[in-house]
DNA sequence: GACTCTATTATTAGCTA
DNA sequence: GTAGCTAATAATAGAGT
């Protein structure tokens, strides 16, 4: 691609790894998008990030392409319709409970807990996240109690106009 | 792309819709390749031409990204399955599922994402958790450096010290 | 994480065969 | 429907912010 030509196996480098997933899942957007306005062409897009982002496409409803594509694999595999049930039941189960220990075990390290196990680079990492995390949350914090501030001010100027007005009308009367 | 850019509309002439389907087919699957492989990303595509002919591929099975994903559309987008759904309801998948759902949505808020959900003293629970698993971390990373240095500066007293015996055994000599 | 910049590589539109 | 060719555009690695 470009200053240097790279050879297309696992980037080493976690965040590397993340900058150009981003980059090239955005590119890959595009282009799958580009395809079905082009060719007119259905198009369904499924893309998971090592740390179980989803991110899907579909140029109709993913739900249609994917009933499509069940019809043709089994028009094709004679793929049988009991087992169908079982399997996708222990599959899910499997990735959820996957997904359940990966998602708790990363929880309790943001928590300061099980840190042991974190060598020096996942330590930082996980230091520089929780530094986002910590500044985004006390921006949103500033801003919530600013726009309270604002909202009493202006009603307060509000009131202050009104008490004014009905001052005025009484001592005209 | 050359010779003259075009504009992203489908394209009138069937014969060039086709051949740019061709085209761009290829490299649309060849970069879904490659983004699987570069950031070992799970990365599915299904692309049906307008003829209905069947293209797809997937990093590791189809069925498998297929499951994952409606798990993660029911997750995120309380989609309805409706079969899926009464297994859910009746069986520990219900359980399961909506603890995923619980812990991604506190894992994205550590991330300082989906804050507008909480409300203020929501934050600053938030904020003292950050800060405490910060503190933590910050903790470890410092013990750990500290251990580094105390482990070099014993190999380095060690190295020191053989040196002066070696110096002193050749001095003897 | 997102964005910019930019040198370089990758893709591809329009051809021809 | 395929397979080159090639000029031109698109994508992106690596860097900084």
């Amino acid at each position: 691609m470009t200053r240097q030509k790279i050879e297309i196996k696992k980037i080493d480098n976690p965040t590397a790894r993340q900058v150009t997933f981003s980059k090239r899942r955005r590119g890959l957007f595009k282009k799958a998008q580009e395809l079905s306005t082009l060719c007119d062409a259905e198009v369904a897009l499924i893309v998971f990030s090592t740390t179980g982002r989803l991110f899907d496409y579909s140029s109709s409803s993913m739900k249609q392409v994917i009933d499509r594509h069940n019809l043709h694999s089994q028009n094709l595999h004679k793929f049988d319709q009991p087992s169908l049930q079982l399997q996708l039941e222990s599959s899910t189960y499997a990735i959820l409970s996957k997904e359940m220990a990966d998602r708790t075990r990363e929880l309790r390290q943001m928590k300061g807990e099980e840190l042991q196990e974190l060598n020096m680079e996942e330590l930082m990492r996980l230091e520089k996240s929780l530094e986002g995390g910590l500044s985004r949350v006390v921006q949103t914090k500033g801003e919530r109690l600013l726009n309270e501030i604002d909202a009493l001010r202006r009603k307060e100027a509000q009131l202050t106009e009104e008490n004014l007005r009905l001052k005025q009308h009484f001592i005209w009367r």
